[in-house]
DNA sequence: CGTAATTTTGACGCGCGTCAAAGCTTGTGG
DNA sequence: CCACAAGCTTTGACGCGCGTCAAAATTACG
């Protein structure tokens, strides 16, 4: 799928009046791999007019809330984490800009974890009845929908072959080429990563004590594969860390289309 | 959602003429919680006409293989299997009657993981593409497509948690239970339970050694929550099962609506 | 009924979680 | 703009859960 393609106008990306050539907006993911016409691209554009600025550690939404809308992260990170027995959390994702997350509530029409800021960002509300009533006039808009849902599966499919199957250092490796691939797309340096979320979060979400990252990255620095420090995170051979996790294609086959 | 109102009369289904009836109609989850109209009704019939058989340890698709449609299994039990670095394979799902599995292919429109029976089953084919379009005539049909694939999301959340922060005995009894209540809702008992796949199988779905699966088992027979003789288990005491794993109403809030 | 696959059992070791304490950041108020 | 406090990160010591290896017992299948 060429991201070339991308035909849509979009009023909500200041920065650009077709989403081809601008990476961050924030609706990339539901720009479409076709042309629409003038009418639908003024309907979709009515969907997405609201925003919302989420500070850091705020909530988006919180667990067991109603559901209406899912939301188009425009900037900053936000994490979901669910509540796992007893007390603790886990973190299923951190969502950067350009993405979408709410879909898992559609079923129970609920949000079935929290949806917290990591750092301060901003979100444009997608009314989801609205988005469905125009997903039945737009058909590619409907396919889109599909797709994004279907990678989500796929992606957490991944995660949990990692997190069932792979050592500590691996898990830390994929994370971080997944961010490095995440951050190309939107236009930013594959190496050297800013990871807003803290340490105790990352290894939360990979299933580590955070003891066991901090020895991690001290281990892949000694190797030299990386420099990190503080939320600077600096990769030095991406070939090397692809080699390290088996694969440099397969892991994140299906990334680059959206 | 009220299973009792679904009033779709479905033609695939040879031992119901209403889905409220017949909880092991293989289109249970595609049966919508709202009438169709007589039209709807044959249409969404004319797409589901087309079965298949696949023996135990044959393949209903494999990895890579080009998307067309995905499958509602009407009997037997099939398996999801990713791979993992390295040769390795990693089950990430059964998938029993009634339950529709294919959605993760349609971002990439090829089949990411293997599908393989666990034993012998059957399996309705619903081509992709007239789902599709059926779903932009039927509201309700598109609605309940979403939320499909949104529980699926759910539930590879609700994994990878217990994945990530569960000890092996708790994994094996929240797969138990996971069982039981899907056993259930098929009108099968919820405490003997015939599970086809073997210990290896199930070991390797919970990221455990089956040695481990295997000592699990006898703890917990000694502890008399369950027996366990080949592929029948008995479940003694589901109240004291759920309690082991912190719960019985929280872990699978969204699993009685479909 | 015999051979292969699966399951169980025991012994053992290691990766990673836990605990505790010492740096290091970050943010706030004086 | 510095000082202090609260949180985050790192380090080391230690123990345990679970994976690995090997072999016996059981089951499945031709």
């Amino acid at each position: 799928m060429d991201v070339s393609r991308l035909r849509i106008a979009c009023s909500t990306c200041s920065t650009c009046s077709t989403c081809s050539t601008c990476s961050t907006c924030s609706l990339a993911q539901l720009c479409l791999p076709f042309s629409l016409s003038a009418r639908d691209v003024s309907e979709l554009d009515g969907v997405v007019q609201r925003r919302r600025t989420i500070h850091r550690r705020q909530y988006l939404y919180r667990a067991d809330e109603p559901f209406h809308a899912v939301y188009a992260v425009r900037s900053g990170i936000l994490k979901t984490s669910h509540l796992a027995a007893y007390g603790e959390e886990q973190i299923t994702g951190f969502h950067l800009p350009g993405e979408i997350l709410g879909w898992d509530a559609i079923m129970s029409w609920a949000h079935p974890c929290d949806a917290v800021a990591v750092e301060t960002a901003s979100v444009c509300v997608l009314p989801f009845e609205r988005l469905e009533e125009l997903a039945r006039t737009i058909p590619s808009l409907q396919r889109q929908i599909l797709r994004l849902m279907s990678r989500e599966l796929f992606q957490d499919h991944e995660a949990l072959v990692a997190m069932a199957r792979r050592p500590a250092e691996e898990r830390v490796v994929v994370a971080l080429l997944s961010f490095s691939e995440r951050f190309a797309r939107l236009g930013r340096s594959p190496t050297a990563l800013r990871l807003p979320m803290t340490r105790g979060e990352l290894s939360n979400y990979l299933g580590l004590a955070p003891e066991t990252l901090s020895r991690v990255f001290r281990r892949l620095q000694a190797s030299s594969l990386l420099r990190a420090s503080g939320h600077e995170v600096v990769l030095h051979d991406l070939a090397a860390l692809r080699q390290l996790v088996g694969d440099g294609a397969s892991v994140n086959r299906q990334s680059q289309s959206g």
